[in-house]
DNA sequence: TAGATTGTTAATCGATTAACAATC
DNA sequence: TAGATTGTTAATCGATTAACAATC
């Protein structure tokens, strides 16, 4: 139940602000392991490049309060991250479509704290089902309708092929899920309820790959 | 030579158009094999969910001029936006880390466009070293500095631990690479001329997982 | 106590959205 | 011609940054 209040209105936290969470998450955890107690936003904002006014406002979600001249405790604010995050809670997801980026990311989330977890995964092909990838079975498609009744699962992982992926969502959402972690190209059309995070990897080459030309630019 | 002008000053296009503009790719790639010869920017908008103002204003960084009535020709477009963002170029890459995700998204450049193609990777592990995957030769990473020398190779995957995300940055610094697509948590510190992009799949678990919980309380 | 740091409020900056003239 | 759409300029909105009082 942690809300954010002002003038007792509940606010959203912002996107940008929400993203940069896990950064703090990561950093303050490894040097808590270091061994320091106390930490100051200016010192956190110096190793993140990032402002300092900018991580007391992004810390203060938390609601943990830090002391003038001393910083955070970098306990509790570890503690409050990943409560605020949900990443200390286990949220279980489906993954449908267990091609090269879906046996990928259940890979990857096997070692890499993401703060969901793969419990089964779906595919249409016959080669793929059967399969144990990372240590998660891969199941049928036709089987997610059984599933879904049985387990109260609430997020879905989309790395199905462009062209499925609109009709997939469709039944994911007519199985309960709440949350779409969308990796297609596609552009899907769901009821206003459900909460679609698209994630395009060619985003971030645009973005690289743009960058990289402006500065071969800059010197002619 | 694409540069944005105004005013005849050089100006660098924002962030979020950026990663905007590979969706627009996509979908335009989509409607134009369906034998769309013109689009409108409000039917682009209505697809895609956002303002056609806004569509207008991001297709304008590729230079293509559309007609009142009429709307974007979609085929001009789509190749002034792979133009634009490098997709129609073979950008290759170097890839350090052949781990779980490394070795996931060699396998996935294979079929997705990426505009980023991984010609060689790198790793310390014996057990990995020699493999194939996806077609690409996993190579003993001290090779990375002799291969280098031969190949003029500018941009780099990282996807090893986080532990040794920091050397190996430097090293690949060292080797002439001039942007690093960071996959791990660690926070580079690098000359200010190499361009980092960092992309943490938390993230994107960190905003669904709070946008979930959000709607879940709205109910109480 | 002196001074660094928090936390809040105000100012700035940049991106999105709205308004509207130009145009096909 | 009439009207939808482009493209530009202005207004709005929201996030970041700056200023500063409170405090340990």
């Amino acid at each position: 139940m942690n809300l954010n209040r002002k003038n007792n209105k509940i606010t959203q936290v912002s996107e940008p602000t929400l993203r940069r969470l896990p950064g703090y998450l990561f950093f303050l955890e490894k040097v808590r392991e270091e061994g320091v107690i106390n930490i100051s936003a200016p010192t956190i904002g110096k190793e993140l490049k990032c402002d300092p006014t900018q991580v007391v406002k992004d810390l203060s979600v938390t609601g943990i309060k830090g002391k003038p001249r001393v910083g955070y405790n970098t306990y509790e604010l570890c503690h409050a991250l990943e409560d605020f995050l949900g990443f200390n809670r286990v949220n279980e997801a489906f993954l449908v479509g267990a091609g090269n980026l879906g046996t990928a990311l259940m890979a990857y989330q096997e070692h890499q704290t993401l703060g969901i977890k793969v419990i089964a995964a779906f595919d249409v092909s016959e080669d793929k089902i059967g399969k144990h990838i990372g240590g998660i079975h891969v199941l049928e498609y036709n089987k997610l309708f059984h599933l879904s009744n049985r387990l109260d699962v609430k997020i879905a992982i989309l790395t199905t092929p462009n062209s499925a992926a609109q009709d997939v969502a469709e039944d994911l959402v007519n199985c309960g899920i709440k949350a779409i972690w969308n990796f297609t190209h596609c552009n899907l059309d769901l009821p206003d309820n459900i909460i679609v995070q698209d994630t395009s990897m060619s985003s971030f080459a645009a973005v690289l790959l743009r960058r990289l030309s402006d500065s071969e630019n800059q010197n002619i």
